[in-house]
DNA sequence: TTACTTTATAGAATCGGTTCCATGTGTTAA
DNA sequence: TTAACACATGGAACCGATTCTATAAAGTAA
């Protein structure tokens, strides 16, 4: 590998003078700047960033954690993430926080070893005084880790709303909702207090149960369905994320009963799964372009030790499907 | 930030002996070691990763493009390939290649100047030669990028028959297919031309169409079904990735076909979407885990300048389905 | 006791860049 | 004519680690 060195010596100039054509900086002369830039030619040259990344104490790296990239709603906040990121002139590295993983940790210290610049964490498993004394740039997305750590989230208490009342004025007597483990607290589970909330408000009777824990697999999704059928035949709402809800849909169609005349289904979250099956799934949106914007302006915005917002809410809303019943 | 000088100087020995503690390497009297583990704890030192990587020009870092790191496909290989490079001690670095943009340059760029230690790509858009001139460790995923440029893709051609074959099985005597564009030379459009090549053998009516432009947004395939279906009413199997399928499946059943009885639909992929509708995709099933496991221990080897096969062709097998007619 | 090995450490050189400082031109204003 | 300034360049110092070399004390075999 050639190095700058290389190309001085080659050139007949001194290693400054490169660095100088490298980053335009300062004064070159015009055949002096040819020669280096001819010399680069022939040397096949190419800067080596790391050493530049150990002057300037940077690495334009961005760490995002997440449970599972291949979950359709954290593959999408994660694409959007990334293009964001790419404008700002950072490159994206991506980490599954699997269940009881040490990962996570690992990853933190990539962080303070200056390994990335900062960290986009949509997942959390540490205690938040953990969180708090590392003085690198940390966001949350969906994830309080602390009181002095940037938060972005959905709108979920609207949420809950949006699904309860659409529910209620659809003249649904019985609901059940499915939500996540509360085993970590997330700012999502305000959706199911708010949605619960507003059943007791209307006088819907409403059962909540909480999913043993989120594995983020269909296939487990299904034979919780089922079980959910067998306990709750008689509901005749079902609020969950995207994909229980389509494991619900599923499961309550396989036992006759009749989408939505029987039974509504909203979904939350908004990702490709509610639009793919032929019986397109209503779900709250999550505004994924938006919080990813907000991520990666709140992580920039600590990287250059810029004053941030601490809390961020996205706006949510509700997308027609064919679960629910056609409003008049 | 605390540098090893600071570590050194607070113990009162040398870095060379900081380094040795922090590395396990040489010898360290066990006292001198507490007193530089001391050291270490009260000026909350972490070592700099960057200078690191500078001396060992290693960054552990592996770079993955794709199209879009949304579409599930690839969002089921990043998942697996992120694993994978983990347990061998690599991170991962994604990148969207969006449709014609600079951004695959640029990041081989960053290869080249040692940012990352090797590439995985699952797009390409440049010329062979481009890609055959870098000397740096890197791998296609479903992509010939040069005659000494490692390529794993999966047995197309078999999935292509096992399509054929099954749709000629059920009788179906007027078949179609999408393929994705021709512009760009893939191992998976032999799949295609496999798929034709049978029909043919066994003289069955075959139309294929190529699809415009890979944009992978659901919603425009959705617009294409429709344009499908007004142009081709009356095939009676259709044959195209998971996606494509999907949206064809929902625009012929929206204009009363019955699926399977009428139409029979096998998709291409095996993602998370063939499951996650209330009428299960058949599809031909490519073994995601897998991918990613030779291209990691491939890419892996690359960089440790191991010797690697160069063409890897992994197995895809048929998953029944509701959208073809039960096998008797 | 001598010679050799093992243990232990400090500090310089190195990785490949960037930036700053010193130095030396040529040009212009006073 | 000379001071002031823009232009142009080389090279040292530095970023923060690793590794190598030099040195010396302690342990051990003859």
């Amino acid at each position: 590998m050639a190095s700058i060195k290389d190309v001085a010596k080659h050139a007949g100039v001194g290693v400054g003078t490169v660095s100088r054509v490298l980053n335009n900086t300062g004064y070159v002369a015009p055949d002096t700047r040819d020669r280096i830039e001819a010399a680069m030619m022939e040397l096949d040259y190419h800067p080596n960033e790391m050493a530049r990344n150990l002057f300037r104490n940077r690495t334009n790296i961005i760490g995002f954690l997440i449970p599972d990239i291949a979950h359709p709603f954290f593959g999408l906040v994660a694409r959007h993430l990334e293009m964001e990121l790419y404008d700002k002139g950072y490159k994206t590295l991506i980490c599954n926080i699997t269940q009881k993983s040490t990962r996570e940790r690992e990853f933190l210290d990539m962080l303070r070893r200056h390994m990335m610049d900062g960290i986009v964490m949509g997942a959390h498993s540490l205690d938040i005084e953990e969180y708090e004394k590392i003085p690198d740039p940390i966001v949350g997305f969906d994830r309080v880790l602390g009181n002095n750590i940037p938060c972005i989230a959905s709108d979920h208490k609207k949420g809950g709303r949006l699904a309860a009342e659409r529910l209620i004025k659809e003249g649904r007597k019985h609901l059940l909702q499915l939500a996540g483990t509360k085993t970590v607290t997330t700012p999502s589970l305000e959706r199911h207090q708010e949605f619960e909330r507003i059943c007791r408000e209307y006088g819907v009777k409403i059962d909540s149960v909480e999913m043993p824990w989120n594995d983020f697999d269909f296939k487990s999704y299904l034979y919780i369905a089922e079980d959910i059928y067998e306990e709750y035949p008689h509901v005749d709402g079902i609020f969950s994320t995207d994909m229980v809800a389509s494991a619900c849909l599923r499961a309550y169609a396989k036992h006759g009963a009749h989408i939505p005349t029987d039974v509504s289904i909203i979904g939350y979250d908004g990702s490709l799964i509610t639009e793919t099956a032929s019986l397109r799934l209503t779900c709250i949106v999550q505004n994924t372009p938006r919080i990813a914007q907000q991520l990666a302006e709140t992580v920039c915005a600590l990287v250059k030790k810029q004053p941030v917002t601490l809390h961020q809410q996205i706006d949510v809303y509700l997308r027609e499907g064919d679960t629910t019943l056609p409003q008049l």
